[in-house]
RNA sequence: GGCCCCGUCGUCCAGAGGCCUAGGACGCUGGGUUUUCAACCCAGAAACGCCGGUUCGAAUCCGGUCGGGGCUGCCA
């Protein structure tokens, strides 16, 4: 069995390629088989190296790996169909002289033949029929003498002895056409199986108008790419058993292109993002802190100095619990660094109180007397001071989180002073008290 | 218009004639926990598009209808 994904590099991996090549790869893996991966640039125009390059860094992101085809090679040479260009000729030319095509204004046409059907058993659908009243005469060879489509992508499937093709629904009308082709050709005809478009929020095809849907920019976003990959797997497939956060172990073992849904799915991300949740919560500490750390540094566009990751690595735990996405990290951590701080004005309004003021006062003084600055030691010389005053947690903790944190959301109060550090917290409770 | 595909909660999925007064998840609403935001726990609202037929019995099978979508390029 072999299988094989034909993205053409005429834009960033796409979401909806990104299932397609999944659900291949997952049938190749499930069944033994091999996975190719083959670059259909026929239309030198569109196609761009920057492109294929995304595409390929983006499938080996998101854990996809192929055994033929694009950068690994195989015993078809390299893969594009850009390189292929005579192949695809010298084919058009063959069925051109056996009377199978003709030519149209220097292109060369198929003749598809009338009063006949096409039938064909659809893996996810069942039987296909079409009638090829219906299918006109389409060009395979333009008349600048590049392939279409229909001819470059059927002989590279005969070449490279694809035996299942699971492609987009899109094309589910053109395949009588590549039946055709293969038929002239006395090629075997492969499995077909027309996978469900991926749809937008208002039920159109997914596309550049619905926005940005490249994998790129989830990845940007901060989603790790077990998260996607689980999520996709789940647009028109599911393991069974109400299972639905599952390894790649566990989805392989349990798919088939059989029980994938006919009917489109409707991509809506707000439950991709719940599961990335899920994912980051699940990750070690070690792989966490790394990927917390490469993040912030992105968007602080600096190293990070030894002092502040001391401090990150203080609060990152109680930060992993709290995360939907990894962009959510740096926000969370901000107070933590050597960058200029300052008090959110309407947050510090809203919890200033003249008992707090006291409070404040109070444990700046207590802190500053604390030889152990440990967590418990923090927790208890607030809580006692709390008492002492007879005041609620409310009014003492809030105004010391905006003091401390310059905001009023920001990671649980007592590690956040751990993690700043005693000469650091009383910094932030000097400067707060001085603009009283 | 023609050809083709599809139709279960708002969304994703379970359901392959009786286990369905339709199940799970996200989201939503309410409650709990709580120093904020989350996380977590509990509860709740929420769907078989419609009409016929087959059958003792249909979300499941058949027909029609309506609705949505795709294709209809010398794009893929």
């Amino acid at each position: 069995m072999k299988l094989r994904i034909a993205p053409s590099p005429t834009g960033y991996l796409h979401i909806g390629n990104a299932r397609t090549a999944l659900f291949n790869w997952l049938y190749a893996r499930a069944n033994n088989g091999k996975f190719l991966v083959r670059i259909d640039d026929t239309d030198t125009a569109r196609s761009s190296e920057e492109y294929m390059l995304d595409i390929v860094e983006n499938f080996k992101w998101l854990g996809i790996d192929w055994d033929e085809g694009i950068e690994v090679g195989g015993p078809h040479g390299e893969y594009k169909q850009s390189l292929r260009f005579d192949r695809y000729r010298e084919v058009a030319e063959s069925l051109l002289s056996s009377n199978l095509a003709y030519e149209d204004e220097g292109a060369i046409r198929f003749k598809v033949p009338s009063e006949n059907q096409i039938k064909f058993e659809d893996i996810t659908r069942g039987a296909m029929k079409f009638e090829l009243d219906d299918v006109e005469d389409f060009i395979i060879l333009r008349s600048d003498k590049s392939p279409t489509y229909h001819l470059a992508s059927t002989v590279d499937d005969i070449d490279y002895e694809i035996t299942t093709i699971a492609r987009g629904e899109d094309i589910l009308s053109s395949t009588p056409k590549h039946i055709l082709i293969m038929q002239a050709l006395n090629a075997d005809i492969p499995s077909f199986c027309h996978l469900p478009l991926l749809f937008g929020p208002d039920g159109k095809k997914l596309s550049k108008r619905h926005g940005d849907t490249s994998v790129n920019l989830f990845r940007e976003q901060g989603l790790l790419p077990d998260a996607l990959f689980n999520y996709m797997c789940l647009l028109g497939w599911a393991p069974g058993d109400d299972l639905e956060i599952f390894s790649k172990e566990i989805a392989i073992s349990k798919f088939n292109l059989d029980d994938v849904l006919p009917n489109p799915a409707i991509f809506d991300t707000t439950k991709l993002l719940w599961m990335n949740g899920q994912y980051i919560r699940n990750i070690s500490y070690d792989k966490f802190n790394k990927l917390a750390a490469e993040k912030i540094t992105i968007e602080i566009k600096r190293d990070l100095f030894d002092k502040e990751r001391e401090r990150i690595d203080k609060i990152l735990p109680c930060v992993q619990e709290r995360l939907e996405t990894l962009n959510d990290i740096t926000p969370q951590i901000y107070f933590l660094l050597d960058e200029p701080f300052e008090v959110n004005k309407e947050d510090w309004d809203s919890v200033n109180s003249e008992d707090g003021q006291e409070y404040l006062f109070a444990i700046r003084n207590k802190i500053k007397d604390l030889e152990n600055f440990s967590l418990e030691n923090i927790e208890k010389l607030m809580r006692d001071e709390l008492k002492t005053q007879d005041i609620k947690p409310k009014v003492g903790f809030q105004i010391t989180r905006v003091s401390i944190t310059g905001t009023k959301i920001s990671p649980p109060l007592f590690e956040s002073i751990y993690s700043l550090g005693k000469d650091g917290t009383l910094a932030r409770l000097a400067e707060t008290i001085q603009k009283l």
